[in-house]
DNA sequence: TCTTGGTGTGGTTACGTTCCCACACGAACT
DNA sequence: AGTTCGTGTGGGAACGTAACCACACCAAGA
């Protein structure tokens, strides 16, 4: 087209509107598109001087191959997809920063996608990672919907952080229930017996696990839970400082266990605005730790998680996959750790 | 192919290895891939009945249009790239979450990568984008030489945070001068007359913007400025502590301003370590808030920026370029606030 | 001499979509 | 009556790449 235009006339310059394509460099190159493509992709027979000559050319020309045809051709793209609950929140952010550390190792592109915590927007992020023939899914399930679509379709899933899928997929977690088994009995050991537990009224496995571990430090401690002391927030917590006010007021606990880094963050400013001393007057413990909670006065003892390490064992477990499809889904677990620092003391 | 091997056998069911297409369901609903096309994509001229068919078939046998084809017809697609310094900074997550915010609501898709500060990296990432043939590319940009790489190609670039491009680009920055001159003016009023800048070492306008306000304020103060007390950090400060504790222990300064969140983080942290209290022995005021500053005891007084608008504004100014590819570059410029918090006190 | 096999090359096709074109039909104008 | 127009449809050609195939060459072996 733009060739019988312009029959002779590109030679010196690289043409700015059009892109360069592998013809474009075949020809510069006084070769056919076979030989380029194959000389710049790498497979194949090429004699080191054609090779040389269309190397030259393409980087003289600029070229820069065309992700669309080249997916298009191959059925797969070297794209993995991550989709998380919130970027905004440190937790996913780091994440999201471990996975594509190991993923770029491995020469694949992440691409990172926010759904709010909504189901709809992550169907609509698996829709696209779907359309865009990537080659694997990384999410923070909200749902378990989006999921088995993608395992419908033929797409390695790797869930993170919890398990909801109900189709068989890959998945890393945290031992919840330990983590927050370890921080109950810990704050049941100082004597406190009136804990309240801030939780996600959700489905996940994630908040699931950390209720429990709650519940069975209880019962190994023999001190019986007041059911009133569960309290159970939306995802999108707007009136949650409300709550946990009423909380405070009506069930006066000793001590709270935040079971996730905005609870505790929440929980935190109630507690001063009601001018409440830590660890006097209530002992607070969150789940995972962020660097705020090291930072104020007193620090908050919490259990961390290994983030990052949770974002690169998701991305190993997901290039396991790709190398072997067949092998049977696997459930990788990680240890959380108890820091215990001054935001817990005995009850006064 | 296999519809050779399978002539009309995939009726019922979807068929799950092999991805179905248009011309899969516009078999099923009895026309032409053409019809399924204008029926799905909802340009040109299709009856009502045969779109309900199309429609329901599409619907039926799970279709997901292949956005690799459609790219390759369409010469470009909904991409739209963003490439920040570091996703675990706070500040750049919400700086995304602001850019995806606006992009989804004009129906784009964000494709975030994190250079980490890497000129290297950043330019790995744009000709990503350019091989997936992005529509335009959001950037806080490292260097200057991504944005001139897409812009040649013909790629929309908006630069945000600082401008580094040579070639003419739209960009969205904060007052940076204004924000640095009004911290420096309100320790300068307070009585203090050694006041360190912590900025970073790079050509950045970001940090040259916050040197010039903090120098700007000293000379409208009539205040000399001790040039030992500029202290210059890499972008990645390994040794960011030591070099701050060497600051106080050999130039004494009464105040520290601090031009990011990482550098106030870390000069919290070795005034802390040594035992100088906030703000009796020293003041400090930060650039770009974030919750922490807010948490500890005291306060700390900084200059906040609308980082999530500032997202927003970057991402319009895209949308605007890409719906007038013609019309001249455009600099906006978000002002930045002060607020006055705990840890700025006059000098005892 | 005739295989065989490694090496190098170019032509052709297909990936799935959209766009352009040709065509066909009816209704409403000359 | 012929001509326009709006509507609806299908055929075919691209987009740029990689895979496949055919072929051609030369060396080493039977």
């Amino acid at each position: 087209m733009n060739a019988t235009q312009h029959p002779e006339e590109e030679e010196g310059r690289a043409p700015l509107a059009q892109p360069v394509t592998l013809t474009d460099i075949a020809r510069a190159a006084g070769t056919s598109a076979s030989t380029a493509s194959r000389a710049l992709s790498g497979r194949g027979y090429v004699s080191a001087e054609a090779r040389a000559r269309l190397v030259a050319a393409a980087d003289r020309l600029g070229y820069v191959p065309n992700a669309s045809a080249r997916t298009l051709k191959q059925r797969t793209s070297r794209v993995v997809g991550v989709v998380v609950s919130d970027i905004g929140n440190q937790f996913y952010a780091r994440l999201a920063a471990g996975i594509e550390q190991t993923l770029r190792e491995a020469d694949y592109q992440m691409m990172l996608l926010g759904d709010n915590s909504e189901s709809a927007e992550e169907i609509a992020g698996a829709r696209a990672f779907l359309a865009m023939r990537a080659r694997g899914v990384i999410m923070t399930p909200v749902s378990g919907d989006a999921a088995s679509l993608l395992v419908a379709q033929g797409v390695a899933v790797v869930e993170v952080d919890r398990q909801l899928a109900t189709s068989p997929c890959d998945a890393v977690v945290i031992d919840n229930e330990r983590g927050a088994y370890d921080a109950t009995a810990h704050l049941l050991a100082l004597g406190h017996s009136k804990v309240a537990l801030l939780v996600v009224d959700t489905e996940w496995t994630s908040d699931a696990g950390r209720e429990q571990g709650f519940r069975k430090a209880h019962a190994e401690a023999g001190v019986e839970l007041d059911e009133r002391l569960v309290a159970r927030f939306p995802v999108h917590a707007p009136h949650a400082k409300e709550r946990i006010e009423r909380l405070l007021r009506e069930d006066a606990p000793t001590a709270i266990f935040a079971s996730n880094n905005l609870l505790a963050e929440q929980a935190w400013h109630v507690l001063r605005r009601r001018g409440l001393r830590l660890p006097d007057d209530v002992s607070l413990v969150g789940f995972d730790d962020v660097p705020w909670m090291e930072m104020v006065d007193p620090a908050i003892t919490v259990v961390a998680q290994p983030t990052e390490e949770l974002g690169r064992s998701a991305a190993r477990l997901l290039l396991r996959r790709l190398d072997d499809p067949a092998s049977p889904p696997r459930l990788d677990c990680l240890q959380p750790s108890l820091v215990i620092r001054g935001s817990t003391a005995p009850p006064s």
